[in-house]
DNA sequence: GCAATAAAATCTATTTTGTAGAGAAAATTG
DNA sequence: CAATTTTCTCTACAAAATAGATTTTATTGC
C-alpha cells in the first residue's frame, strides 16, 4: 500500500512547521503538545532516520549556538519529496474521509 | 504514541462506509479505488483482526446469499470504541495540519 | 585546564503493524 | 458429486513504532 506511516507523517509535519528550529527537542516537544499524546525519543528519533534515509528530509549539523551546553543540533528539512509524500497522504485521507464529518461519527456514540 | 496505525484508519474508514456490505472483499475493492493504491489481502485482513481483538471491530457471519458460491462472508461492523479512535486520530491530524494547505505544500516544490 | 552540569543525539532491544501471496473452506450449479 | 466460484484464513516476512538508557559534546565556573 505504502503511503507514509502515521508516525512518518506527523514528524514530517513537525519539521515543516517548526522551519530553521527543527531538530529532535522542538520536534518532540511539538508532538507532545500539538498530539496531546505521549512521546518518547525513540518515537520521533526512529522516524526522523527513516525519512532522512528515504529521502524525505534532509539534516544538518547546526552552528553551536550561544546557548549553554550540548551537543550541535541536527537541523531536519523537508526535501521536495517529503513535500509530496505529504501532498499524497492527505489526497488519500481526503478521498477515505469524504463525507465523514466528526459530527457524522459521532451521531454513532 | 498510541494512535491508529494508517492501514487501520483507512480500514475502519471502509467499514464504515460499507455499512452491511463491509466484508473482505469490497473492503478490499473500496481501499483500492478510494486510495488509488494495492492493497493485497494480507493487507486488509491482518488489520481487520487486529481491530477486532482491540475491540474496534465487531464481525459476524453472514446469512448465504442467493449469489453463486463461496464461503459465508464475514461482515464487520465499527464498536463505538472504533468511532472513537476515529474522531481521535482525525482530531489529531487537524490539529497537525493546521494552517498547512495542500497549497502551501505545493509551493514548495 | 578540569570538574560539574546541561543539552542533545544516538543506540539496543522489543513489540506492533503492515506486506505478500498461497492455499483451504464452504456454497452453488449442472 | 465434481467443477467452479467466492470468500476467508494462514504463514512467513519486512517495516515501523516504542521505550528508555546511554553516550557525546559543549559551556561555565573554579
Amino acid at each position: 500500500m505504502n503511503l507514509l506511516g502515521r508516525a512518518e507523517e506527523l514528524v514530517l509535519l513537525a519539521v515543516w512547521k517548526l522551519g530553521d528550529d527543527a531538530y529532535c527537542v522542538p520536534i518532540k516537544k511539538h508532538l507532545v503538545k500539538t498530539t496531546g499524546k505521549d512521546w518518547v525519543f525513540g518515537a520521533v528519533y526512529a522516524p526522523l532516520e527513516r525519512l532522512e534515509k528515504k529521502g524525505l528530509l534532509q539534516s544538518s549539523l547546526g552552528d553551536p549556538t550561544p546557548e549553554r551546553g550540548g551537543k550541535r543540533k541536527r537541523i531536519y528539512k523537508l526535501t521536495k519529496a517529503g513535500v509530496k509524500a505529504l501532498i499524497e497522504v492527505k489526497k488519500v485521507e481526503k478521498a477515505m474521509w469524504d463525507n465523514i464529518s466528526e459530527g457524522v461519527l459521532e451521531k454513532l456514540l
